[in-house]
DNA sequence: TATTGTTATACTCTATAACTATA
DNA sequence: TATAGTTATAGAGTATAACAATA
């Protein structure tokens, strides 16, 4: 086992502040074009994409993964989109357990209303300024980076519980 | 002028969800690390960094910059980190209009005791996987990127008002 | 017993608009 | 007039814990 490093060297400092504000300035955009043009969260959008590409049906638990880091967040925000005619909810048949929730015609015509502007500002904001190289590296990159994360257990983040603040 | 493309590609979507899911764990995990051990937000981390590096003093409006978007969000968690002992405010003896904050030494003390699992947290999840190779890619596409966001004007994301939903 | 999902609740955070004070 | 910052307020989102129902 080498030493602890004291710290993070130039290239990760820069590395990891560049990608913490540039995804910060894109979420911010984003959020602010869907709101105006759909009326809808960049976590509502996703809900929506992700029953869109799923033939229009998933269950509770399939829909959160990776959306939403709480059950009751996933329940709120599915409230929100029902309440919206968006989506409806309903009892699986296969497990009584599970909600299946179902976009509706309405969902699915405002994902895809909102859809375009979505990928005009992605275009412009985050692959704009990227070569195809840059394009296929960042790709490989963040594949990696956020299957390593999935797998990784949070390893208790907080190494020991210390004094109250 | 070429047509107005239809969608993404595949390397263009890939990437794109690859760095938002990705940057979402880590953000999450962050998070999780500076609550437990400092009882702090990440934004409020950055703020306590930024006057780290700023030799203990910087103006509102210098703290604000890429951190938060809204004026009155700087001041409720300037505010917070005031009560709770980590900064202080003072009007400037330069411009009277602005307000000058500074770290004090429990905020600094804080930032240290936070710092190194901050950075281990980090490295376990982010850098971990990376090549010395792929951390100089990320970090050269990330900046360009960010620069590039800076300087783009928003350039109206809602192209125009639609219907009320 | 474990899993799926909901509810109640409390908290954190953000943003808009109106306002004060200085440049 | 423009800029720096604060305040009031309202809304959106999140998480924890307790709960009910099914597997």
């Amino acid at each position: 086992m080498t030493d602890s490093p004291p710290g993070l060297d130039p290239a990760q400092i820069e590395a990891y502040f560049a990608l913490m504000e540039a995804v910060g300035l894109l979420e911010h955009q984003v959020e602010q074009h869907l709101r105006a043009d759909g009326g809808i969260s960049y976590v509502q959008f996703q809900l929506l994409a992700r029953l869109a590409a799923a033939d229009g049906q998933l269950t509770m638990t399939q829909l959160a993964d990776g959306v939403v880091y709480s059950r009751s967040g996933l329940t709120y925000q599915a409230g929100l989109l029902e309440k919206a005619g968006l989506i409806t909810r309903g009892t699986s048949a296969d497990d009584e357990r599970a909600t299946l929730v179902t976009i509706t015609d309405a969902g699915l015509a405002l994902f895809r209303k909102v859809l375009p502007g979505h990928v005009q500002v992605v275009r412009r904001q985050l692959l704009a300024p990227l070569s195809d190289q840059d394009l296929h590296d960042l790709g490989d990159i963040m594949t990696r980076v956020r299957d390593h994360m999935r797998n990784e257990p949070p390893r208790s983040a907080a190494p020991r519980k210390r004094r109250q603040r």
